[in-house]
DNA sequence: GTCATTTCTTGATGTACATCAATGCATAGG
DNA sequence: CCTATGCATTGATGTACATCAAGAAATGAC
């Protein structure tokens, strides 16, 4: 377990890598994300202050996501294996799975604007740390796209 | 840990329930799926032989899935509280969260054609086993939009 | 402060997929 | 055996979103 300081823009971890590490955020902004063949972006989570950033790939084989700073930020970093052997957080890991099922499910189920209204019900604080695009990138839309439902929404008040 | 068996069509678990239990399936096939306002189905997971089937809530909180038999299944059924007290299977949970970044990832940047060809891939034998329908719920795109898919890929032979 | 870069917005157009409707085939139940 | 129900396919049409392009506003670099 390693404390690390990460200026803005740090790439701490890159797609195809083989040992894939954890990273608990002490205070800033991580992000995790790939890049599609058509060289799109796509955020598959935020790490905003103690939430544990880590790329789930299987062990021995190259993983999927790059993960940098969208903030100054400070880490503390271990390996996998480290982590089981300190006996991982129970809870902590039927969150991360329950947080994962709600966004499968709101992935497959829900509009634009659903999924935007739940973002900033869910994530109010993020909203305002990055730039719209990235929110448009996790919710799986356009940033016009993003731009539009916003609009419409701030019509209807 | 209770063994019970369930015939095809029982519904095992209702949308709105409080104490979700765990149903680790022995053989048959059991899917989780969620009813949207429109009354749309969307399938969550599939649950063949070996698989662990639940819904993810959280504790004392309204479950969002049904859970129900697609085949005659025999299942073992423990509360959650019991699988935690036995010490829950690390890699199987590891395992768990890998398949669900995956189809994260999968449903943020993939069309509907890339997303049937590697569900044939990694669920080859589901694919036999439940109506096309099913698949498509499963992808998160329409049967007629699946069965255009289809037709496309198997000309292309 | 000035210039360059990124971000956000707006409009015009395109497209992948949904929806709706009709038909042919299975399958299941009485 | 016959009928009802569910499933898969096909065609016509609709729509939510993407893509492309341009401009304005904010941010950052030097």
């Amino acid at each position: 377990m390693k404390k690390i300081n990460a200026k803005k823009g740090t790439l701490l971890q890159q797609k195809g890598e083989i040992s894939s590490k954890v990273y608990l955020v002490e205070s800033g902004l991580l992000r995790s994300y790939t890049i599609d063949e058509k060289g799109k972006e796509h955020i598959y989570m935020f790490g905003p202050e103690n939430w544990l950033v880590a790329d789930n790939c299987e062990p021995n084989t190259p993983c999927q996501l790059f993960i940098d700073a969208i903030e100054d930020t400070i880490i503390n970093v271990a390996t996998k294996e480290e982590l089981l052997k300190e006996g991982p957080d129970l809870n902590a890991l039927l969150r991360r799975l329950n947080t994962m099922q709600n966004r499968i499910i709101m992935l497959m189920s829900s509009s634009a604007k659903e999924r935007y209204e739940h973002f900033i019900k869910t994530y109010p604080n993020i909203t305002q740390r990055v730039p719209l695009k990235m929110v448009a990138s996790y919710l799986g839309i356009t940033p016009e796209a993003l731009s539009r439902v916003r609009n419409e929404l701030s019509q209807k008040k």
